[in-house]
RNA sequence: GUGGGUGUAGCUCAGCUGGUAGAGCACCGGGUUGUGAUCCCGGUUGUCGCGGGUUCGAGCCCCGUCACUCACCCCA
């Protein structure tokens, strides 16, 4: 059979870079709890009508087809997103849930979409949301984005920076200077760093609004704050509205308390759109410094009535996080590294193969007390033993002959018991590093 | 879906106006008779993406096709 070629647009890493990203989903994980988020998986189908509910018609949604079928598809569809599906399990479960309800949820997600540099049609989101019933309080919205920025800090990655709107300003904003239909505004300033202004201008000219109007809106959309001082250079555009009012003081919340719990980390930033329809309070996006290109690596917004079942909807505040994008830029840049390929910190080398079993026991007794072991696969010759454990990166080497244990990072070799002996704690696990570019 | 670029060794890439394929790294062996990484010596590595055409002759030119890649769209 000849050689199969990778298959672009779903990513599979190799040992060493699979324990970069177990690193970081454990510690997603364990920040996520640490803010009492409850871990939620869902099925990967949703029925495809629910599918196309949230956005656009022409999603690229892979569609769920029995290769026997006889008749088309089943209805069902590979998840597009996590939002949609746990808006569908909160509504199905409602009776079985306590709110507000914090899950976590961490899948693969598919879209057929063209690959590119961190565009995939497989992968993985990590995403946390609060729901409530009929109300949401408002100070989940701050709440939110400081866990994530919690967790960001807590791995090798750049500075990551998130860029914060608040829809109600937007909206109300567009709708004072004269603005029947506030989404198109917003859809035209969404592409403000890619086009230019001069082609927004063009874009809102289109619409009918006046070149006044206009010069409004790109003014609001050119503040960026990384405090609460956005708001005087909003109010300093001289636009009156209350829906506006409300906006700005539900952003100043977030803003004043990121100065304080994630400094540095968090901006105002009153061009930040999202193409999503479905917000309607604060919106994030996220950008990781010295990879701006990439786009947002992490965003969400509050939502009103993502889940509704007709009698009571269910408003939320949700953020996912690219985890295939971040990781797909900084292991194909060097950026972030494994000290080994292989969970194993001691190898324990055989003498010959009639004493497999000495060595057998060694590991036993290092396992016993949680010593990521294995055995060499063959009696070789020492040095060759010595370079599989090198080139593995596994940072110990026993030899069962004269009960000594070598470090392969000095060279230095002690006699040991291997009842007794430890490795330093570091090494019981890969050690992930941020490697400075250079 | 639309448009551009690129497909040569495991990896990164050379390959002249068409004359039957190369480098570095990696890998294997030896120097070092059972203790790696350095150094020295030696060695292996290819349906030149695939199919067809032009030609005495194609990695190179032409057509088709597939894959990868970039941009648009949209988004993590």
């Amino acid at each position: 059979m000849a050689r199969p070629t990778p298959l672009s647009g779903f990513p599979e890493w190799l040992p060493g870079e699979r324990i970069v990203e177990q690193h970081v989903l454990d510690t997603l994980r364990r920040v996520y709890e640490l803010h009492g988020f409850a871990s939620l998986e869902t099925r990967a189908v949703e029925p495809i009508d629910q599918l196309l509910r949230k956005g656009e018609i022409d999603k690229e949604v892979y569609v769920l087809r029995r290769l026997h079928a006889e008749d088309g598809d089943a209805g069902l569809g590979l998840h597009f997103d996590l939002t949609v599906p746990f808006a569908r399990y909160v509504l199905e479960r409602a009776g079985h849930l306590a709110f507000p309800f914090r899950r976590y949820q961490i899948q693969k997600v598919w879209r057929g979409e063209r690959p590119q540099d961190g565009r995939y049609r497989e992968f993985t989101q990590a995403d946390i949301d609060v729901v409530d019933r009929d109300t949401l309080a408002f100070h989940h919205e701050v709440d939110l984005p400081l866990v994530v920025l919690e967790a960001f800090e807590q791995l090798p990655f750049p500075p990551m920076v998130m860029h914060v709107n608040n829809r109600k300003l937007a909206e109300g904003f567009y709708r004072a200077v004269g603005a029947d239909d506030p989404s198109v505004v917003l859809r035209a300033i969404d592409k403000l760093d890619k086009i230019g202004p001069e082609k927004v201008r063009a874009q809102l000219a289109e619409t009918g609004l006046s070149a006044t109007a206009i010069d409004a809106c790109l003014g609001l959309a050119e503040i960026t704050t990384p405090d609460a001082s956005f708001a005087d250079r909003v109010r300093g555009l001289g636009v009156r509205d209350p829906l506006l009012d409300e906006g700005v003081d539900e952003l100043v919340r977030v803003l004043d308390a990121a100065v304080t719990r994630a400094p540095g980390r968090l901006v105002a930033d009153l061009k930040v759109a999202r193409g999503l329809d479905y917000y309607t309070g604060t919106v994030y996006e996220t950008v990781m410094t010295g990879h701006e290109d990439l786009g947002s690596v992490c965003s969400g917004g509050r939502y009103d009535a993502l889940a509704s079942d007709g009698k009571t909807t269910y408003p939320g505040v949700g953020v996912s996080i690219g985890v295939s994008r971040i990781l797909g830029r900084l292991l194909k840049t060097g950026s972030v590294v494994s000290s080994r390929s292989v969970p194993t910190a001691v190898l324990v080398a055989v003498d010959d193969e009639e004493s497999r079993s000495v060595s057998d026991d060694v590991a036993r007794a290092l396992r016993r007390r949680g010593i990521p072991t294995e055995v060499a696969p063959s009696a070789a010759k020492f040095g060759k033993q010595i370079r599989h454990a090198d080139r593995r990166g596994i940072p110990w080497v026993w030899f069962p002959g004269d009960s000594t244990v070598k470090d392969l990072r000095t060279g230095g070799q002690t006699a040991a018991d291997p009842a007794a002996w430890t490795p330093p704690l570091e090494d019981l696990t890969p050690c992930i590093t941020e490697e400075k570019p250079s």
